[in-house]
RNA sequence: GUCCCCAUAGUCUAGAGGUCAGGACGCGGCCCUUUCAAGGCUGAGACACGAGUUCGAUUCUCGUUGGGGGCACCA
């Protein structure tokens, strides 16, 4: 039979959206997508301590950036529905009595002491803990109840057949698996409070969700036998699983907040793309064909299968990612890259308004990542006079787009790589730069720059890169320079380093009256 | 401790009982070039180890080693 595909994917709201989630749910997704079935967002909230609204939004708003849409969930609603574990606490209830009057499970007066004292015990005579020993498994069922009567606290426990022979599924990704079922204890379904226990309430909205493929993390594969014994005792089909491998740091870890970034939140904010974060993630433990590397969400989605997943860990690679995000850079167009790039080109319009003075700084790295952690927020002011800059010159910020379209590995760097555009007829000199392009022996660079000046001064000359390089390269010649030596100068001059984005590009962006003005500020502090 | 899982270059991976072991990131070189990139070409780099099955194993089996995960009134 061809049931429906229903998969779901189900966060504990406990904090941003880890990299290993977020994997977890694109495989999900794709998964939903590729089988034309429903991919369902259902939140784990039945820990009050660390639940709250604020990391509900922090995970739904991380699912949107990602572009993981869901067919169920929050916000959409659906039939299977509600999709925050404490609503449901009447299901559990339910599959309580129904367990109850399949005899499937039995109360437990054993307190939480006793049994931690036993399972230290067990330990500190060297021998492994087997689990519940089962004290108050076969109590006269009269007693039982009277004990409940009495008010007695105590916890529900399934009651796992002594006849049960090893438990077997078979993983999608795993493949044929088996657990001996002497190894389980009788788990506890239903604690102290009424609350039911993670596995328990698993199965419950599985089932009750008509879940058909549980893909979820490989630290679940042994949580696996002890939830197919709850399938059973409910009377439940189970659903097919397929376990992922783990997601590694660097060092072959578990990956965690020591490795630095771990959420998709914080690589949002140092300006990586959703389509980057995805083609990455779907690539960590899944290929297409082992060739293919840069793929749409239309590919994933229409080619991903449980079939092509690894059992082998990933070690999750910042660097092919950054590759990566600098691809979809490229591609992305101006208009895109403009609306994205807002936070950045901000901060540099921020920082170049209403102009810096001409200086000669000490050098820094141009190429260093901005440095999130020691950014301050724009005021709002600031963030109007770009917006305004914005709305005024959209031509101009467009224009930014090629100078760093093949230059940027995330949206962040052009901050850094595009300031000098914005300190209208103001240059902050590199000193390096300066003295190893502008002071360097016998390059004549201040010959260079006065030569390329009258060329750019010129009103016969139109504003045009191919324009105005032309004549500057003609210059050459008569002067008897390289190249090097007589457009370096006019880089360090006008854009203050000698590493730069494209010198004529830029220039055309810039008014004529900054770049002269800039020459002759650097010519008045140089030479 | 115990149970379970994994093993192709530094990393992500493809692969099949006989392949020049393929692709990508990164790294080296060359080309292009006013810088930096991007792009093109190119180079180095892997089947963890030991047995067994086989005419032939990197591929199948077992063991060793290494790594990972689970063993809660957490999720």
């Amino acid at each position: 039979m061809a049931d429906r595909v229903r998969v779901r994917f189900a966060p504990s709201p406990t904090g941003r959206l880890h990299i290993g989630g977020a994997r977890t749910a694109i495989f999900n997704w794709a998964f939903a997508r590729a089988m034309g079935g429903d991919f369902i967002l259902r939140i784990e909230d039945t820990d009050p301590e660390r639940s709250t609204k604020e990391n509900v939004d922090v995970i739904l708003n991380a699912m949107k950036w990602l572009g993981l849409n869901w067919d169920e969930g929050p916000e959409v609603g659906g039939e299977a529905g509600p999709y925050f574990q404490m609503q449901r606490m009447s299901t559990y209830t339910e599959a309580l009595e129904r367990l109850k009057e399949r005899g499937a499970v039995y109360p437990c007066f054993c307190t939480k002491e006793e049994l931690d004292a036993k399972r230290k015990a067990a330990e500190d005579a060297g021998q492994a803990y087997e689990g519940y020993d089962g004290t108050c498994r076969d109590m006269d069922p009269s007693e039982a109840a009277r004990r409940i009567e009495a008010g007695e606290p105590h916890v529900w426990r399934l009651k796992v057949p002594h006849d049960h022979g090893p438990i077997m599924f078979n993983d999608a990704v795993y493949g044929p698996t088996s657990f001996p079922a002497n190894v389980m204890d009788d788990m506890i379904l239903v604690r102290t409070d009424g609350s039911p226990t993670y596995n328990f309430a698993v199965v419950c909205d599985d089932a009750n969700m008509g879940i058909t493929h549980v893909i979820r993390g490989d630290d679940h594969l042994s949580n696996t036998p002890r939830q197919i014994l709850i399938y059973e005792a409910l009377g439940y089909r189970t659903p097919t699983f397929a376990h992922l491998s783990m997601i590694l740091g660097p060092d072959g870890k578990k990956l965690s907040k020591r490795h630095g970034a771990t959420s998709v939140e914080e690589y949002r904010d140092r300006g990586f793309l959703p389509d980057a974060m995805v083609n990455f993630l779907a690539l960590l433990g899944w290929s297409l064909d082992g060739e293919t590397t840069i793929m749409s969400r239309d590919v994933i989605c229409s080619q991903f299968s449980l079939d092509r997943i690894t059992k082998k860990d990933a070690v999750f690679d910042e660097t092919k990612l950054s590759w990566m995000n600098g691809q979809y850079i490229q591609k992305m167009g101006a208009a895109e890259w403009v609306e994205l790039s807002k936070p950045w080109l901000a901060r540099a319009h921020a920082e170049g308004y209403p102009y810096v003075h001409t200086a000669i700084v000490p050098s820094s790295d141009p190429n260093a990542p901005a440095d999130d952690a020691e950014a301050e927020p724009l005021n709002d002011e600031q963030w109007a006079a770009f917006e305004d800059e914005l709305a005024a010159c959209p031509a101009f910020y467009e224009g930014l787009y090629p100078l760093v379209a093949e230059r940027e590995t995330s949206l962040a760097e052009c901050e850094s790589k595009l300031a000098y555009m914005f300190w209208g007829p103001c240059v902050l000199l590199d000193e390096k730069s300066v003295n190893k392009v502008l002071k360097k022996e016998g390059a004549r660079a201040d010959e260079a720059i006065a030569a390329c000046r009258e060329v750019l001064a010129d009103e016969a000359n139109s504003w045009e890169a191919a324009v105005l390089e032309e004549k500057c390269r003609a210059l050459a010649e008569p002067l008897d320079m390289k190249l090097k030596n007589l457009l370096q100068p006019l880089r360090v001059a006008i854009c203050g380093n000698m590493v730069s984005p494209p010198l004529f590009e830029s220039i055309e962006l810039m008014k004529r009256e900054d770049v002269l003005a800039r020459i002759d500020a650097t010519v008045a502090q140089v030479f």
